[in-house]
Formats: C-alpha cells, structure tokens, sequence
DNA sequence: GTTAAATTCTATCCTGCGCTACATGGAAAC
DNA sequence: GTTTCCATGTAGCGCAGGATAGAATTTAAC
C-alpha cells in the first residue's frame, strides 16, 4: 500500500483527487494540505511515501515545500502537479529533489502510474518537456535527485526514523565514532542503532547495510 | 496490450527478458533482436509500441538504432537498458530521441511499471544515472575545474586483476571467509587483497570498498 | 639470468565492530 | 496510571577485519 499525501490549493482539485486515488487499492491517501507549509507538517506527522504537490499555491509554494519536504525528511518522494508546461518551475522543483513532473490533465491511470514508477525509485517527466529539458541540461545546471535505484523492502518500514538516518550514514561510509560526532550522540548509541537495524533488516553487518542504503538510495550522493 | 520489441546482444538477457515481460498479461514482446540493424528491420515490420534497447552491442549500436528508429518510425517509444558504466551514453540517447533509461539489475516489477509509464507518455530516468549524466555535465563546464571526479577511475586503474574480483565481491557484502570459498583462495590470501585494495583505492575499510564497488559499477546486480 | 610484479600462503597483533543485557527519560497510546 | 515504543546511555565480551612482515611460486620483462 502505498502511502500519499496530496497538496494543492483548490480543494475541489485536492479532494478529487485525493478520492479518486483512494479508489486504487494499492493507494492510500492518508492526508491532504492546502498549502506548503501545512503540507511540510502533514508531511512529518504522516511520513507518507508520495507526496502529489501543486506547484502554484499562495504563501509557501509547491517548490519551497518541496525544498523543506527533501532536506528534512527521508523516504519520501515528491511528484509536482500544475495545469502548466513550466520548464522553469519544473527545473526549480527538481533542484529541491522532486521525483517528477505531471499534468493536471492527465487522465488517472497516467497519474496512478507515475506514482507506481516513482515509488519504485524512478523519475517521471512528461514528454513535450523534454526537449526543454535538455537545453536547460546542457547548460549545465545542477540539480539534485533522490538517488533511489531499485524498490525498497517492506523491511525499511520497520525501521525507526533515527536508524534511517543511522542507515543513512552507513551509506556514506562512516565509522561508528564518526556518525556519533555528526548525530550528536555517543558511539555506543549509534552501535545500539547499528545492531537494530541490521537486524531488522535481516543484514549480517555494517557492510551490507552500506550496500542497502546505497542501492535502495538512503544515501544519496551528488 | 502493449507490443514490445527486445533488443540484447546476449541471447540469456534477451530472452530472458522477453520471457519474463511475456509473463505479464498486459505485455506482449512480439520479436528480438540481436544488433541495432536488426533492431530496426524489426520495429519498421512488427511495429510495436516500446522497444527495450541495449545501449552497448556489437555493431550497430543501441543509441544509432535509436536514432534510425525515432526518425524513421512514428508511435515508438524507445527505453534504453543499461549498467552504470554507460553514464556517458545516456544523454546521447535521450537526445536521439529515447523515451528512458532502465536498469538491468531492476526488479521485473520495476521494468515492467516503467514501461506502462513510457506507454502512457512518460520518461523514467533512474536518479542514478541521472545524477551520473550531471556529472558528465559537470564536467563540460568551461568555468569548474574537473578535479574530484577524476579521482576515482584512476586509482581503479592500480588494481591487479585479482584485487578487482575481491573488490566485487566485497561489492555484495561477502566476509572475507565467503570470499575465500568463492576464489578458492584461503581467508589470509583474501585479507591480504583486501587490505592492498584499501589501500590503492584510498579507502580506510571494507565498508567503503564495498560502496565504492557498488557505485562505480564494479559489482553488478542482476 | 636477473629483475619485477602478481598471486599465494603463514603468522602475529590490535582495534573496531556487533551482540547482549540493562537502565533511564520522554512521548504516545490505552 | 499503566503500558509501549523510542532514543539515549553504559559495560563487557568475542570475533571478524585489517595492518604488517616474511616467503615461495609463477610469469613476464629486460
């Protein structure tokens, strides 16, 4: 089941959609905003794994809920929704590590789709942008991507949101020591982190759960 | 249903592929492929929806029959397959016209949702390749100078071939006993090559091995 | 024939890692 | 108010991993 949170500010487009996902049975929406400073707490409380972000709202916008959504919170993607072919707006959003970019027009098996390739660690972009796209590439901007690679096990969800970011750390490489500097906390905690997540998420040791974190895009480079 | 084409020049992927896709009841993979000519006098014939394209083969390859094929062929939508190692191919191919980019070592639920979305009129991009094809961007900035990410294949370069094996094998998160049965080699040996391998590379552990491996595509899922 | 590099093996030593067990404070759930 | 879960901490134990040194064999290069 995967978990969505839908923001946008027209409740008559947020609900509707919001129910007409919920029609899917391998969808859930578990929460909505109306803006982007609602839907970075939504976000939070809920830790959904799909957040559907209009990127025109009042106040906090799509692309700086975004920003807050990425840097603040693991394990969540972020697909942008608008009625316009912006490829400046779309190039923003993804700087701020969005997953993708859809058409409010498209019809919902498009959109459930989307979600599905995004969830499973793709990036989805309409086509008629692409081209724009490339030119803007070519000029060498630099954006950012949530660098996940292949579906993440259930097993993930057992873990805490501390030993995620343990798990994230693992990912880059760092000893025990050095993560207990960057969290704050003594190098026993971080072994007591350590050993539950490798546990729960049936590892033999740190290594392989550098490799998980890599593959399944916990850390992320660039 | 959507008709697919198979372009591998390794028959075991090829059909393999084929087999595995010809599984999903809202899939049909009505020919193959073995090189980018044959490629192309398959899809002018069969006229399928999606092809799923091998980037690298012998002959013509993947990225010139994606070209022959877009600009000859309408109501084609071409997903190319690759390994990390091709990072410098994917921006090529995309502008030629290539609708995504799939990794081998994806789970077939993977592949097979990102066809349904390239189908529905999308483009999937791993946001590893993609933060992999930034970097070839980065690269060809007038004004950064290139200084980080040559680093890595060089030093790659000192390994002996046998240091390169335990490199992949650390990859998939093997201990040095598992490896030793593997290379037939005993567990000393295997320390040994470990520990030069560190060394070369620059790394301070087997963890970083291990990620190192992961990343630069030395070890390979699938 | 000598030199050099790669691969293999043995052997010692020490550290970081992971397991286990237990304790505490806080927050949320009932 | 009690229970449960999480995050944090302490402590001790055993072991896999890594450094280091030395040596034999093969192959290739000079």
């Amino acid at each position: 089941m995967i978990k969505i949170v839908v923001v946008d500010d027209q409740p008559l487009i947020r609900d509707g959609l919001a129910t007409l996902l919920g029609l899917r049975p391998e969808l859930e929406v578990i929460g909505t905003a109306g803006d982007g400073r609602e839907a970075f707490e939504k976000v939070k409380q809920l830790n959904p794994d799909i957040v559907l972000m209009d990127i025109r709202m009042p106040g906090t916008n799509g692309v700086e809920a975004t920003s807050l959504i990425t840097q603040n919170v693991t394990g969540v993607k972020v697909l942008m929704l608008t009625t316009f072919k912006d490829s400046e707006l779309i190039f923003e959003a993804l700087e701020k590590g969005a997953s993708g970019y859809l058409l409010k027009d498209m019809p919902t098996d498009t959109i459930v789709k989307a979600i599905l390739t995004v969830h499973s660690g793709g990036i989805v972009l309409p086509p008629d942008i692409t081209a724009q796209m490339l030119k803007e590439l070519k000029k060498s901007k630099v954006f950012e991507t949530p660098s996940d690679q292949v579906e993440a096990p259930k097993l993930l969800e057992e873990l805490t949101e501390r030993e995620l970011e343990v798990l994230k750390q693992l990912g880059y490489g760092h000893s025990n020591k050095e993560i207990a500097g960057i969290l704050f906390i003594t190098e026993g905690t971080v072994k007591n982190h350590v050993s539950s997540l490798i546990n729960k998420l049936e590892l033999r040791d740190r290594t392989q759960a550098a490799i998980f974190a890599v593959r399944y895009g916990i850390t992320t480079f660039l």
